[in-house]
DNA sequence: CGAACGCGGATAGTTGTCATCCGCGTAGGA
DNA sequence: TCCTACGCGGATGACAACTATCCGCGTTCG
């Protein structure tokens, strides 16, 4: 059970994104993760079909969050680039072999998928309680105060 | 991120396995769920291995639980098939590019690696509060009390 | 001894991840 | 108007993981 290590880049993006002040092209934020350009060109654009970043196109385009970082969710930045299917599918087994369960007591869920859900569940209420904003905050945290400045530097040397 | 559909078999079989009176021979538990003989036998290697399992070679051999299925907790047998391995990967990105993180600043966790683990953490531990006991106890709440009678009785059939 | 069983290795087919490239449309500046 | 920088989507391929099967070996019991 692995999750793709584009979810990774995504929320760094985004952090980055909060932190911005204009549009971010996909080639700024390779450089500044030391990513590949092309693929991580591909993760914003599933942020962008999210709707959790606006594309700007044209020259001088790049990347916006489109809410406030307060607002977004790491949840919703894990969904984007996962999906939104759970980890565990119930093939419901218990419908199969000689002691099949009578579909009459399969209208519900089984007992494991129950329990899988849940668990899948914690999961999500635990990303969901964590915003964009509280990222960028643990930065402020351990790298000081002075970490977004030179990020809003180097951001806006690119804009010359 | 998705679960191997080992998983699902793995647990169905301890829950069979915590009412059986004997030995449970591979071929029997596929039959019984209507799944690969042979790509079963792997998956329950897998338990035996992480010692939820103990296996009795020989002719009537087969599986048994090697706890009370209140003692094994569905975390472990997740574990067992998938792997201890977390589904989130750090890959210390802020070391990367031309701003990255001075190595002092890294010695913990960075703060999306702190928020993974943490919904990760929850996730392990509603499943670490779920027993085969439990599981085997929904089973007898969604097909009434006569459900593993029924199972016993076929289990005893292949040892007749 | 023979039959039934678990164990481990070898072997493929299929799927999913990771990564790259290209052509297209769009927007801003010279 | 043209050029350039940019995002978008499709096609493509390398590689790993999951899924599945088979075989030979050792063990146990009648």
């Amino acid at each position: 059970m692995k999750m793709s290590a584009g979810v990774e880049w995504a929320v760094h993006c985004c952090v980055v994104l909060s932190q911005a002040d204009g549009p971010v092209p996909t080639a700024r934020l390779a450089e500044l993760h030391g990513v590949s350009r092309t693929y991580l060109a591909k993760h914003l654009q599933q942020l962008s079909r999210a709707g959790l970043v606006r594309s700007t196109e044209g020259r001088d385009g790049g990347y916006l969050l489109t809410k406030d970082a307060a607002e977004v969710s790491l949840l919703e930045v894990v969904q984007a680039v996962e999906g939104p299917e759970p980890a565990f599918r119930c093939t419901e087994i218990r419908q199969n072999g000689p002691l099949a369960a009578r579909p009459a007591a399969c209208r519900s869920a089984c007992g494991v998928a129950r329990a899988m859900a849940a668990a899948e569940h914690a999961w999500r209420s635990s990303l969901a309680g964590v915003s964009v904003a509280d990222l960028a905050a643990g930065v402020v945290e351990d790298n000081g105060r002075q970490a977004f400045v030179g990020l809003r530097d180097w951001l806006a040397r690119g804009r010359g």
